[in-house]
DNA sequence: ACGTGTGAACACATTCACAGCT
DNA sequence: AGCTGTGAATGTGTTCACACGT
């Protein structure tokens, strides 16, 4: 489910202010979502709580993340070393634990060898050698929207079964490979739409929602 | 609908290679649904396809446009100006136009002044009146966590009611406020979690999705 | 008394299948 | 003949409300 992740990083929150143990009305507000929804995802991976009481913090934290498979170590590669590959090369809190980036790959043979987030940037064409030695099981692709399904397949046919697409177009890749997209622009675009909406939603575009409160 | 802004950018694909007119088919297989799920989409911004031929590209294209509000500029101002911001701000390519980041804003007054993407970097000190004088109506955020609350509270309050969230906290804001929220390691961790699933789901983690191909 | 776990009701999204227009 | 638009069927996710354990 999508949202463990979000109860995970709550968890941990309350953990670091010490508190041993929380009830579903509580970390429910504090991930954003309804009670009743927690304690059905929570109860989908077994029982972990105690009627009267809520669920123990620390036990909790320890499930989810076990079924996150955060108990492991994987294997990132970074497919597109441009303004946002960097970014995320050097966004240190990778959440907590459980990923480790293990190569940065780019086709422009000038950035080969720069060292980006005390990587060293490798050619694209090793890709299939780095993800053998690293053991990688993710592929993120930042690359340009014109390279990205080649990446893709590239990573595909190492044995990569999880890729997380930057690139601005639809992947295609075979059954049983898992690809999660973000897209910036899409995002925009999604807000731009309900704030349409608020204003009146009839294309004139005279007064946007940000001007009805001034 | 959150799908428009994918298929626009099918459309906009179409259109540069001439495409005049297309099938549900077609454009929902270049869209990744279903072509059911593509006219029952379509159908809700009126009807603009005609029986035994398609759609016209480029009337579809416009309509789509207006249905998201991108026939309108919008302002978009981004607070912190760390990598991921940085990365954002020189992210030209924000989609099709529709978009103008129009203020850059940092707590760093060793960032401040500092110019990117050939935007001087302003002190968040100026938030409200950058937001007054630039008309902005999209606030993203991309601090450290424990700036965002702060931050959001602040964009809301100068009028700011859509808001796109980059630091890993649930930010609490007034109903008719709009957040989306994008999260690097949640991403990570759900392609985690299905990779788990794929490899035997039992926590030991010996054999990793990435592995069983090799 | 309190709060979890869950059946039942509900709301919503997706898919099917085909009538009807061009 | 071909393809859209859409009722009907199906599936999935959310919320309610309360029985039951502690």
């Amino acid at each position: 489910m999508a949202r463990l992740p979000v109860y995970l990083r709550a968890l941990q929150a309350l953990q670091d202010r010490g508190t041993l143990t929380v009830s579903s009305e509580d970390l429910a507000s504090a991930a954003g979502v309804n009670s009743a929804k927690l304690r059905k995802d929570l109860s989908h991976l077994g029982s972990y709580g105690t009627r009267g009481v809520g669920y123990e913090v620390e036990y909790l934290v320890y499930q989810i993340s076990r079924e996150l498979g955060l108990t492991q170590d994987w294997a990132v590669a970074i497919a597109g070393i441009g303004n946002l590959g960097r970014a995320l090369a050097n966004y240190g809190g990778f959440g907590t634990r459980g990923f480790r980036i293990a190569a940065l790959l780019d086709a422009d043979p000038a950035m080969v060898g720069q060292s980006v987030a005390s990587l060293d940037v490798r050619h694209i064409d090793n890709l299939e050698e780095v993800v053998r030695s690293e053991r990688v099981s993710i592929g993120v692709i930042t690359t340009p929207a014109a390279s990205a399904q080649g990446v893709a397949t590239r990573f595909v046919e190492a044995g990569v079964a999880s890729i997380l697409n930057f690139a601005p177009v639809v992947l295609n890749v075979p059954d049983g490979v898992d690809v999660r997209k973000v897209d910036l622009s899409i995002e925009l675009q999604i807000l731009a739409f309900h704030a349409q909406r608020r204003a009146g939603g009839d294309g004139r575009g005279a007064e946007r929602a940000g001007l009805e409160l001034t």
